[in-house]
DNA sequence: CGAGTGATTGAGGCAAGTCAAATGTGGTGG
DNA sequence: CCACCACATTTGACTTGCCTCAATCACTCG
């Protein structure tokens, strides 16, 4: 069923190793780290925005790094209610499993292409190369840490200070020329953030009342003093 | 200093693959997956309650086993405020890193004993023996899915569906005869699930009411009836 | 330029937090 | 062995930060 969609819908295949696409940035090229080692097989592949990529549960059968656009992780409880995991940006790689399935799901924020390989050829390549085996173990660590970060945000940080973290950890990731260019929804990051997206709002809105943060636009934003947003952050 | 006090107090060297303390459950002996492959010196070593194992942002020396007893890993904002991010019971390993340092401190939460061997050891390890660095992939990626599950509580569980998550997570970890023992204070528990102690203490009052659990202690818990409680867990 | 979605703002409610007091309990020394 | 003490837990009364519900506003994009 994957597989089909993936194959009706492919638009480039290539051997890694070959040039990358100007939106991965190449410091953090996780990818190229890996495929280039042992000669991977990369396809890429599109998404429209809100189209599913894997379900919760689903049998992980590749793994991904966002070329353009960006994709939320999350889980659903029984009634709807939804957390956000992580949100992944250009340059990140994201499905990434040691066990046999995907333990969050995955949609397309926006129109996204990503960049796979199959997660079995990974594990071969993890078996005879030991530096592979390494890079595999620090991209899921690095993971790890993320998610102890933000357990400490969920557990025990106010909307406000939440929502300082959020604009701090937004504008360190995508900031170009001092301005970030938001692509979720007031709803996506309330669901990340474990508030409601009005709270998230009235937060946004006092910040920028006192000056911190300047809007073009609901999701054009620019940090006009990141000492008082690191302040306001616990 | 960490050395030292470890030299000072150590109370047992063995190399591993030799028998194992009977607290160790045998099916998830995670620490001789490795120890075991490999031919690493554990030593083992004791520590009372409420002693610190390490702090966050110490350099990562070594990988602990419980043999008895139970740890917390947790974080605290400047103001005090802490996360829980894990308990460690007997058999589990913990502060296992894949960087540097740890990102959370850890503590005894009753008199403690622990194995131990050298981070540098199983780095060593892993880079000639390709099955102990996929052991050591895999317990990150364990650590991450508990994790990605306790996001989803702190971010989206009500205070009752907390609590009825902590039991069950507690009654499969800990239970004998039906009967789960807890070394942690109410606090602890609250820490652990973003709550206040005495939201906790009231959820488990309303349980106790409804005749899902029974109390000999305040510690001493049976739960009556698992069915009921997870159905309170959403 | 208008429709529709997303964002903001307001008013009121409530789940969980705070503060405080009473009760229970395990550990220890007489 | 038991009485006491220190601390953990429970319970009560009240507060509050965030949520819910609802209405208006403002972009974005046909």
């Amino acid at each position: 069923m994957l597989t089909q969609s993936l194959n009706a819908k492919a638009i480039n295949t290539q051997i890694s190793g070959g040039k990358v696409g100007p939106a991965v940035h190449p410091v953090s090229d996780q990818f190229g780290a890996i495929t280039g080692h042992v000669g991977l097989v990369a396809t890429e592949f599109s998404y429209h925005k809100d189209e599913e990529i894997y379900g919760e549960d689903e049998p992980a059968e590749y793994v991904y790094q966002v070329v353009s656009g960006a994709v939320r992780s999350y889980k659903l409880l029984s009634d709807g209610r939804r957390q956000i995991g992580a949100f992944h940006l250009p340059g990140d790689v994201f499905g990434l499993e040691s066990g046999a399935t995907h333990r969050l799901a995955a949609e397309a924020i926006i129109d996204t292409t990503v960049r796979l390989v199959k997660r079995a050829s990974l594990e071969k390549a993890a078996g005879t190369d030991v530096q592979v085996a390494r890079k595999l173990w620090t991209m899921t660590a690095s993971e790890l840490r993320h998610a102890e970060d933000h357990m400490l945000l969920l557990g025990r940080k106010t909307a406000m200070e939440r929502v300082a973290t959020f604009l701090l950890e937004m504008d360190r990731r995508l900031a170009v020329a001092g301005m970030m260019a938001l692509p979720m929804c007031r709803r996506d990051i309330g669901d990340y953030l474990g508030l409601t997206l009005e709270t998230v709002s009235r937060a946004l809105s006092q910040l920028h009342a006192q000056g911190i943060l300047g809007f073009s636009g609901a999701r054009q934003i620019v940090l006009r003093n990141r000492q008082r947003l690191h302040n306001l952050d616990a």
